[in-house]
DNA sequence: GTTCTAGTGTGACAAACATCACAATTTTAA
DNA sequence: TTAAAATTGTGATGTTTGTCACACTAGAAC
């Protein structure tokens, strides 16, 4: 478990094994049953999550109780309501199992002290920020230029996984559009 | 206007006067007038931008030749084609003034090099990373939660000054939605 | 096994939105 | 100033998508 965490981070900023088990020391292990919520919207966000196995979404509940999908978690993928975890204030989404789910957690101070003290980790966390904010601009392009259809086939072909994985009810909430409507879609 | 920098800057991280004189010794003066690119799409991205005074478009032209606003960067904003300037590679989006324009600008290199010298500035990269990613996130769950005319009023809500300095053409372009749509909305 | 529930497909209809067209107005540039 | 270009509003029409309804299936719980 500990090794997925240290390959990950080695991917951008190579660490010593002595650096990694500092870095660990400020991580909590956590495991997760389907449908658990490791965030619920209107509480406290006291952690940031990096996934080891399994797939969680993030979710937004509308005025209208309807449940929106901002974004799909999986292996590899640091998650959290990431304006409630940074400004310590009440969460506007919740994080939910999709699967059994093993996770890395890192409260605010920990990430605060760990990227002080090792500043690796500081450049690190830039770097996954700035990937983040990235993909989440690519997104707002696919919602801009695309059709429903073309959204649908972008996906498909850039998480050929997540189609055996989760639900097209699921899926339709996260590219915007009705259960229905997907389930019409040409390809 | 110096001066604006500093401020900004000092919102999240304060800095001394000579860390501050250390900071823009990285950075470069420079003036755009209306309608210059800053960067074009499928050149290279050399610079990240701070909008001192006026306005800019990034822009995405898809396959059909027509033009999408990715954002609008006003006053106090960091804007570049993140994704290129952070991987070197040639730009995605264009970058171009709507009014005549006041930046600092920076280049990748003294950007890692500010980071690697300055601690404090790497923790502020950190900082307007996390809030760029948020903000991302929110438009994401704009476009997943509202409609048109709601978008509209948003915007509307959180930056009233954007609709005395930018055509009704370029907000449609934002929005997601045709000139007409938007010209046939209710408020 | 049987029941219960979640997931899925599809028809019918309504609402939202895009596209094309054209006129009126404002802004820009020579 | 004056002609050209850009901006905006609006009608007509077609496409896309949402909503409601119902039937079918597969898997979970008992």
């Amino acid at each position: 478990m500990e090794i997925k965490l240290k390959d990950h981070i080695d991917k951008l900023i190579p660490l010593t094994d002595d650096e990694f088990a500092f870095v660990l020391s400020h991580f909590k292990f956590e495991k997760y049953h389907k449908n658990d919520f490791l965030i619920q919207q209107g509480e406290d966000v006291d952690d940031c999550y990096y996934v080891v196995t399994g797939l969680l979404k993030l979710i937004y509940m509308d005025q209208g109780g309807k449940q929106h999908i901002v974004s799909f978690a999986m292996e590899d993928w640091w998650e959290s309501d990431f304006s409630a975890f940074f400004t310590q204030s009440k969460a506007k989404m919740s994080l939910q199992c999709i699967e059994n789910t093993v996770v890395f957690s890192i409260s605010l101070s920990d990430y605060q002290k760990l990227s002080t003290e090792l500043p690796k980790m500081e450049r690190f966390f830039l770097q996954k920020s700035n990937l983040g904010h990235i993909a989440s601009q690519n997104r707002i392009i696919s919602f801009l230029t695309s059709s429903a259809n073309e959204r649908y086939e972008q996906l498909l072909k850039q998480y050929p996984t997540l189609f055996q994985r989760v639900s097209k009810t699921l899926l339709a909430s996260y590219l915007g559009v009705s259960r229905e409507t997907l389930s019409r879609l040409s390809s």
